[in-house]
DNA sequence: GAAGCAATGTATCCGTCGGACACTTGATGT
DNA sequence: ACATCAAGTGTCCGACGGATACATTGCTTC
């Protein structure tokens, strides 16, 4: 019957990439960064691979461990901050730039790497990139890996409100109304809130970073 | 064929409670606080109730909207702060560490109050709170603002560094384990782990609040 | 070149999830 | 006595992660 029509090897031959890791993981991502982490499941990437579920499991064991190798992989070579001048807080401030680079392209990497998870060597190279920058400031090793923690939550937490939104209060949003049309239950937030500027995210970001440095400096300037 | 063995009313008398909203938003808090986040799921919610699955939709519309109502349930009524004496950073240490009991009662609430959402009252009420603590620092709104999600943000990740564990670094961890045999990899990291000092997660948690608070500090004798 | 075999991909099944929809049941007001 | 109606039930659906058994392919070894 195949044969009959000759359609044996012209639609057969599809010539696909065998599977990999790397294919399997960069599909995995990219479906990550357009549609986000929820919908990363084994049933999309082998769709856009062009294979069938299960044949992904020829190469990950499960998902959980196909995540962490997306982990490692989205976060990409930590940053050599060896060459920023201007010692400790210039380079720090460099390194938030790159953490939320990397974060912005792949805006679903802050909201899964929390919690107990042994980290790739990648991610491992971050922390101590950070953590590098703050040698020779008199700071013990826990306190630079403090620091370096602060860091990374400081650029979550900012990361988690301008991707997903915690502009819900900035402006004429939905929140900022609900609380205006209280004013009586929230008398400072709807104070706060009538203020001249809209724009909360990068302020906030910014603000909290300043704070941030600041403290440390306090600390590195008590020391020495 | 039931009235046969006259089987009728006796099992069928189980004396329950008619189901209600905060019935159904308690069993899935103890769910949540016992067994994670994920554990909750409409057929369990049901099962412990002792009702079927789609009872629960005749007083909920969907889960995320029971969600919605779990977490302003679970953070509880917002502290009154007006009565910590000493100024503002006494109150915010306060707002710090009730807002820290709240999240350890309900470990899953950190990780669930990212992102874009319409808070409840109750959760509002928290940030008034923390932004009232402001009041006569001479920071404007906004940075009054900032200064409040720069507290939830720090109590949001030690929070999750101490239940979930990033204590992962601590001591004889795994992590610390592979860091320590990549010493060539990562000098400072491995060098920052050889310190005396195992706990870090109460150390960062300390750690990371003073050295914010220091930096309000800062700002705030600037602005007067 | 043919036979055998291991690696790779496939088809099918399972249990659980959130949710839609039509049904029964018991209390109530007239 | 009867219609109404809210509350709870049973059954179905598609999507999910994952296990297992089967088919296919290409490479090695006589």
């Amino acid at each position: 019957m195949k044969a009959l029509w000759d359609l044996r090897d012209q639609p057969e031959k599809k010539p696909r990439m065998p599977l990999s890791v790397s294919a399997i993981v960069d599909a995995a991502i990219a479906i990550a960064d357009g549609d986000g982490i929820e919908a990363v499941s084994m049933q999309r990437i082998a769709a856009d691979l062009g294979f069938t579920k299960m044949s992904l499991y020829r190469h990950v064991s499960n998902k959980s461990e196909l995540l962490s190798i997306m982990i490692d992989t989205a976060v990409g070579e930590p940053p050599d901050l060896s060459e920023v001048p201007d010692g400790w807080r210039a380079k720090l401030e460099e390194f938030v730039r790159r953490l939320a680079e990397v974060w912005r392209r792949h805006p679903w990497l802050p909201t899964v790497t929390v919690g107990s998870r042994v980290m790739g060597p990648r991610e491992a190279g971050w922390t101590e990139s950070a953590v590098a920058a703050l040698a020779g400031t008199g700071l013990t090793g826990d306190e630079r890996m403090a620091a370096a923690f602060l860091l990374f939550g400081h650029v979550r937490n900012t990361q988690s409100m301008t991707t997903a939104g915690t502009q819900a209060w900035s402006g004429g949003s939905e929140m900022a109304e609900l609380i205006r049309g209280r004013a009586d239950l929230f008398p400072e937030l709807s104070e706060a809130l009538s203020g001249p500027t809209p724009a909360l995210d990068d302020n906030a970001r910014a603000f909290g970073l300043d704070r941030l440095l600041d403290g440390l400096a306090a600390l590195i300037k008590e020391r020495s």
